[in-house]
DNA sequence: GCTCAGCAATTGATTGCTCAGTAATTGATC
DNA sequence: GATCAATTACTGAGCAATCAATTGCTGAGC
């Protein structure tokens, strides 16, 4: 069609090259893995995956509440975002908003008692897909690199300015 | 605080296995990568990630285009959130939709020639962020595996019904 | 002790997606 | 050939995020 054009080669040169496969393969393994897990957790919990992950950190510890701010930065969301979300999760009576004394700007989240039931519900459904197309399809000892090599990803964004 | 209640510990313990955390890391790893790309383009290119990930399946193949539901299978969208995405890119004279000759049910795209003028300069960028948050942070024989891990995952979910 | 730069949360407007429903087209089956 | 279930793109409505602007609070420096 246009073969004879030399930008589409190079264009085409360029959008078959490694790099670009790659991290494609990373981020459309991630999506699919995320919509997994988003569509079995509504189905079968009524929550999405993002509540699940704010049910994570309020549960994590059983006598701190996390601050919106740190679940923000945790869940690589905006503070409105998470203003809202709150606001959701506390309508559907999984999460509390208690005033910090510590920081009066600060809001401190809690689980409900019902937010806990729900969780440990979607732990099950949580670690059957996991499981299923997370660890199963990765041999052995391939999936401890896998993780560290995810782990350095992970600083480096941290750590990384620009 | 309610470190009395028996449920709270199990959740304390489900919160903090594992899998969970894992879990956590991919995903974690994988938007941050994305939101990273996707500022640097927006800044650089005035571009979004999810039209370069378009760009780049349209300039892949010189002589064929790309049909609008090849698309949305690829990107991991709707075939509504397709419709209105190739809008806005028609809209910035990034690309074209060709009707198709052999179904007529089908709207094809080719980029235009000024789409790819910003996908070559938007590679750069990309392949700048790609190598320094994603090659560069892993162990060089970790990366291999890291990719082969990846595309396992990837036919894990393509093959797997539920 | 006052001031002021900076941070936390909220809110209105906007963006970009999904969902559900529709119309046109296709291809397999009778 | 006619019928009909499946498939393609499109559209209105709704949802969940972002951005930008605002309010209230904090803590460092004078």
């Amino acid at each position: 069609m246009d073969a004879a054009n030399p930008r589409a080669d190079q264009a085409a040169r360029a959008a078959n090259s490694r790099l670009v496969h790659d991290f494609g393969l990373l981020i459309k393994a991630a999506t699919r893995l995320e919509q997994r897990i988003d569509t079995a957790l509504r189905q079968e919990c009524g929550i999405g995956h993002t509540m699940f992950e704010v049910l994570i950190r309020l549960c994590r510890d059983t006598d701190e509440q996390v601050s919106q701010r740190a679940l923000a930065d945790d869940l690589t969301l905006t503070s409105g975002g998470v203003t809202r979300l709150i606001d959701r999760m506390e309508e559907a009576g999984l999460a509390r908003r208690v005033p910090s004394r510590a920081d009066r700007r600060s809001v401190l989240v809690e689980p409900t008692d019902q937010g806990r039931a729900v969780f440990l519900r979607a732990v099950d459904v949580h670690a059957r897909v996991v499981e299923r197309y997370f660890v199963t399809p990765v041999p052995h000892d391939d999936y401890t690199r896998l993780t560290g090599s995810l782990h350095e990803i992970h600083r480096a964004l941290r750590d990384g300015t620009d």
